[in-house]
DNA sequence: CCAAATTAGTTGTTACAACAACTATATTCC
DNA sequence: GGAATATAGTTGTTGTAACAACTAATTTGG
């Protein structure tokens, strides 16, 4: 049996770091017009251009509603353009702009020495364990979730 | 240096990880009337009765605006209440009701036994290296957001 | 002792996220 | 081929979170 206690929750510890790191790096990149949730999905845009909205939902770990507006904003600052997909009338294709490029490739080195200052507690070791444990969780939990719906 | 990519960041994996995690959790007690973020600060709330709003935050791990919010509806649902502190007019002390007990007396193995299903993916020490790792990720981080205000 | 600074709490605004309901197009299968 | 079903995307609503601006009360320091 596990420790007891919120603060021995991992949801409860889960949600606590996340939020601060967020806030870390948002104070880092909100001068370039972005915050961290825009950038990821950028960052995925960026990876592959010509992606539609479900797929970009999927990559980035974010649902169709939450994708939509984030590429709302994105369009609206300059950042990625939507062009209706030839194939399926429902669906659009996204792409970066020039001005979403640069602005990626500026925000890029920022979350690695982001990311570097953060860690800088923990050995590289302990990142990779960190990491792995997070994706394993992460898996696990996505399989419960899909269970869930029967 | 740490693997580059989305993929392999500590900030995305923690949110992609703690979204799922509570909203597994939020399936299993909403019928209860309460959301995950609403019982950390109910958690609170019985374990140390009378706490002012401000104490009830930083056990909570939220700011004040969200704390005041999520007090108006705790108190909306008759789960507690609050009442003029008399030592400091600007505060209020807030106490948990009987209904407020009971629920969370129901809800708490309920946490238990969740955190026990998700973490079945990990060993005992495992989820002590994690839950010890986001600690230690924690303080560094609010430690550097301190630094930052200067 | 009183003006200045601090503190407790609230309110307004913006952004994410989850869910549900909806439109429009595509696919399935009888 | 056409009705039933599924899929892509949007919109509305609710809850959480961050920040800033605010009120009211308290503390500090000349």
């Amino acid at each position: 049996m596990h420790q007891k206690g919120l603060d021995h929750s991992i949801g409860f510890l889960l949600g606590a770091t996340y939020r601060k790191l967020t806030n870390f790096f948002a104070a880092r990149i909100k001068d370039f017009g972005l915050t961290p949730e825009q950038w990821a999905v950028l960052f995925r845009v960026r990876e592959e251009d010509g992606l539609i909205q479900k797929e970009l939902a999927e990559r980035a770990g974010k649902d169709k509603p939450t994708t939509t507006r984030i590429l709302d904003s994105l369009e609206a600052k300059g950042f990625i353009t939507k062009r209706a997909s030839e194939h399926d009338r429902r669906s659009f294709q996204v792409y970066i702009t020039d001005l979403g490029r640069e602005t990626a490739d500026t925000i890029e080195p920022i979350e690695y020495s982001t990311i570097a200052e953060i860690a800088r507690v923990l050995s590289a070791e302990e990142y990779e364990q960190m990491t792995s444990l997070l994706k394993r969780l992460n898996a696990h939990t996505t399989s419960l979730l899909e269970h869930e719906k029967e």
